[in-house]
DNA sequence: AATTTTAATGAGTGATTACTCACTTATAGA
DNA sequence: TCTATAAGTGAGTAATCACTCATTAAAATT
């Protein structure tokens, strides 16, 4: 009756949701996947730190790689669309402040995810696939349009868009992705003055 | 008397040099290791891919992580040394043009060393601390007095150092470090023309 | 309440791993 | 040439791993 949601009552014993279950081994997953990388992480370690038997997680994921595939696969997605929905900005260079600090905003709180993400792109080519199609792929489609008009409005330079935006995303991805690897190398104290940097350096270089 | 080098002769058999044989598993290790990841790498295949037998990797390595670092170590260092000896041009922007040349070139040649060292600074702390100290910080300190004479001189604007810095960072190691990530996303056909393309946006940047 | 269905469990399994060590082989010195 | 030493070998080992499956428990259905 009020069945297949929420599942309670009845025993003394109550149970959580598959759902809750699922969730549980994929936060699970993806804290140890991140701190271990995926040959460092074992399953048992992913079942203690999820509070589930180890064959739970086969019960939820065939093998080892579909979890990680499951980790990955949604969170890529997750920002972007939340973009969409944001305001954006009206002029092409409004864009790009926008962009970048959703970007920024994006990177800092998913950096275990991310860093992971690019670590194992080399080895998984699944990973590597979601990766260029959800990240960099779609990030590159979203720009594409308000650079090309920033173009016409002579707002920009006409610098070639593939080469352009690569280094974008160089600034932007080293930004919170070796932040660590970087240690106290970068001294701003908030991200708006990073991406007020970053976007300074963008749009008018070093040059006097 | 000719004995401690080259090492041959007498018996029908001869054998390498221990130093030799010390770099046949120094190769094979980089090349196993960039393939598949250190975890996902077994001493029998490095073994194998190096011609020797297992434990000859533990005779020169005691661990399979010395042999890691002994993999990364040297090879940090060996393009930083490289750049002191090179013409590095007069004025701050001939040095950017220099460093920036040297720095693609070395990650075109090693790029599957230095994705390796920034998957593995990850989960290793002294990876991490070989790739800061060698990479990044040498860099930096290589970098820093051009840039303030650039300043100085008026060529440069006053930015402030480190965030332009990894920025600039940003754009180099991305240029290669995912370019197989990227798959056929950079059209450039030269390194010359990336090059141009990096320094340009990096000291005129993208508005008009 | 009784029964069926679905989910969770964890000891067990075969395969794989980094590393050892008793032994062989080549080289250096006499 | 003979011997002592250094270098190389690979079968063996204990530990660890991803994954299975027979058993138990809870939830849904009747």
């Amino acid at each position: 009756m009020n069945s297949n949601r929420d599942t309670k009552i009845h025993g003394n014993q109550k149970r959580k949701t598959v759902e809750q279950r699922r969730q549980d081994i994929l936060e699970a997953g993806l804290k140890i996947f991140a701190k271990k990388g995926y040959n460092g992480s074992t399953t048992a370690e992913i079942a203690r730190a999820a509070g589930v038997a180890e064959g739970t997680i086969f019960r939820h994921f065939p093998t080892k790689k579909d979890l990680l595939i499951a980790v990955l696969e949604p969170k890529v997605l997750e920002g972007l669309i939340q973009l969409d929905k944001e305001h954006v900005g009206d002029t092409p260079t409004e864009f790009f402040r926008c962009f970048l600090w959703n970007r920024l905003g994006l990177i800092k709180e998913n950096d275990a995810l991310i860093r992971l993400m690019f670590a194992e792109a080399q080895y998984h080519s699944e990973v590597r696939e979601a990766l260029f199609k959800g990240v960099l792929g779609q990030g590159i489609s979203i720009i594409r349009p308000w650079f090309e008009k920033g173009v016409e409005r002579g707002d920009f330079k006409d610098l070639p868009f593939l080469p352009t935006m690569r280094s974008f995303m160089g600034m932007v991805m080293f930004y919170g992705l070796f932040g660590h690897v970087m240690l106290g190398l970068s001294p701003e104290r908030t991200m708006d003055e990073a991406a007020g940097n970053i976007l300074d350096l963008f749009l008018h270089g070093l040059a006097r």
